[in-house]
DNA sequence: GATGAATGAGCTTTCATTCAT
DNA sequence: GATGAATGAAAGCTCATTCAT
């Protein structure tokens, strides 16, 4: 058996029991279990549970990003591109329930509880949302005034809110499809209706 | 002393603990410690630990939920309400520090680890952001097409995450205002420039 | 309020909490509350959770020693007086319930726990038996093997286990006063019938 | 080393320590020295500190009854019988001190903290002493008016009292073997002399 | 490499006792 | 005398981690 058969079997089952249970209320001897490997086994290969999370983190996000990076290298719209990323990140739910509720719960606390640990993974993810931004003001099709370090974060960040109406209620009411649409049509035409646009100059005289 | 004195005591105790260390890593004695009881004092005012972070989510978000509504009555343009919006919730953080770090950290999991608990009160103040844009809707300013229920989580997924940026890294190269505006204007115009909104006349092709 | 009737209410609270939960289950503040005063206020009359105990032990046996005194009084028999005894002990349980199931099941324990006690009242209400025991020898009525000294704790020890059938199951089958001639009954005549006394000569040929 | 062995180990230092402080003054951490593990060990053998009193009393009794049974095993005489049970009895006070004090002190309690625990191994047990005297009855030598369900507990009461003399006090004044021959003459023949015997028709006169 | 029994530090929670009112 | 809020020591139990096999 390969090396890394057991180090991604004990990944696989570290997901599971993670999203069973949550990272704390997680036991390393449950993830043994669910790996079938005795519990020693899996300190050959980490360091210990928070490195599970982090090697977890660094595997699985990687993995989105090669997927999502392969999606978009066909699209050359950066509208199209920004849909597409909301398609791909919800579609997680989908078809890694269990991934998209460790990332969605854990994620966070993540740095919390590991000061030193910069999830420089999480933002190469992230920064392909900031990567489209710019290639759409660079197109002009965006507007200038919109800083791709924020939005970046915005869009992100309401995409990962909608992700958690899945993961925690069965029935939100809402296909991905539409909450990945909504989302994405939100960011790009916003709220405002033609008369809401016209009437007021500036909406967000707040800003100025 | 008053009852209320101990308990708040305790609460506001917990919230400057629970933001240092997580809920997990947190002790009982060290919210002890820090609101100057003895350890057993907490438990005449909770159940448990758990009991300490949903009665800290209940009143903490109750006050805010007050505030908030006693600051959009006086505001009549659903627009100026997004952003007003924004900028309180965004505002906590200077405020509030702890407390913004705690509700950004633990409310997510917390539906995880307490099964039973449904943050009731999470969603009434969300459901101020669904109320602003129903009322935009209603005036004719925002599209009829956007989902005030998608919306509103999405408007306060995007904050929230822009919340984490401040919670994680102490200079992120914005101030606050300058987030809150910049994510109330997305929401509301949306990214396209004005060439970006007329050469595509379904920028969100995939949702038709 | 006389002082005695405060400790008389806190001793009474006391059984019935001891023998609902045991000495080491019971609370002070169960206890209290069953005396309907403040936890604060048994420490006005007693030392400790122990000095509870043993003035429980202390008043209530020494009320047993009275009446059972006074009714051995008025017979003349000794084994009639034996017979009295067991009945008399015996209908504590329905008299005193809560009493006989704190006696019977504490009473063995405080010993052990309480190193220093000299459970003296005890060591009176047994000696009781000793005395009918010797008063019969003295009237030829009972053998002169008979050690009082052994047969007391014999008799004691018979009735006890019989309390403790009626302590622990509702139901055993048999009425008090029933167990009760049986007891004095098997202590008087022994189980042998007359063949079985006639046939050997030594039936406890190992004393010999 | 043999996983009976722990457990075994464990047992014993819960009886060496359950003798000297009483089983709720234990300290699991107490059993853990006394048994050379660490304390974590134990609950890899038991669930919790209960599980170690029941474990005990099932193994303990469960040899008990092994032993005895064999002893009797080559006894006709259900009078001798009896008198092999007392001794038998009373001399695990000699052999196994300890265990004896353990038994005395502890069996009592456990079914009242334990209220779902029905022991049936002490059942067993008794149940001994029941089947000695219907063998008795069913040979003539024990008189029939005699209840063995009620005798079986009257002896074994009487024999535990005896034992318990033992335990609290170092000297007595009578040896074991004195007080077994005592307890169980008295069981067969009683307390009365010919002429007590003969004299009154009606001993247990309150019985008819 | 793989195992899983053993470890023991660590933490939540309880509750007898105190003492200011 | 009476109260009951506050105390804080104490202990059962868990579980990440180790290491002899």
């Amino acid at each position: 058996m390969r090396v890394s058969d057991k180090h991604q079997k004990i990944i696989q089952a570290a997901i599971t029991v993670f999203a069973r249970k949550g990272f704390f209320n997680a036991r390393i001897s449950d993830i043994a279990k669910e790996a079938q490997v005795a519990d020693g086994t899996i300190y050959l290969y980490f360091n210990n549970k928070f490195d599970i999370l982090i090697s977890l983190f660094e595997d699985e996000i990687g993995k989105l990003i090669l997927q999502i990076k392969q999606l978009l290298e066909k699209e050359e719209d950066p509208r199209r591109m920004l849909e597409l990323f909301a398609i791909h990140h919800l579609q997680l739910l989908k078809n890694k329930r269990e991934l998209a509720e460790v990332l969605q719960m854990e994620l966070r606390q993540s740095n919390k509880f590991m000061k030193e640990y910069r999830n420089t993974k999480f933002i190469e993810y992230v920064d392909i949302i900031s990567a489209i931004i710019r290639k759409g003001q660079a197109q002009g099709l965006f507007r200038k005034e919109v800083l791709p370090g924020v939005a970046k974060r915005a869009f992100f960040g309401a995409l990962d809110e909608m992700s958690r109406l899945w993961v925690l209620s069965p029935e939100p009411g809402y296909t991905i499809e539409e909450a990945a649409s909504q989302v994405s049509d939100l960011f790009l035409s916003g709220m405002l209706s033609e008369s809401g646009r016209s009437e007021a100059a500036q909406p967000t005289a707040l800003s100025a």
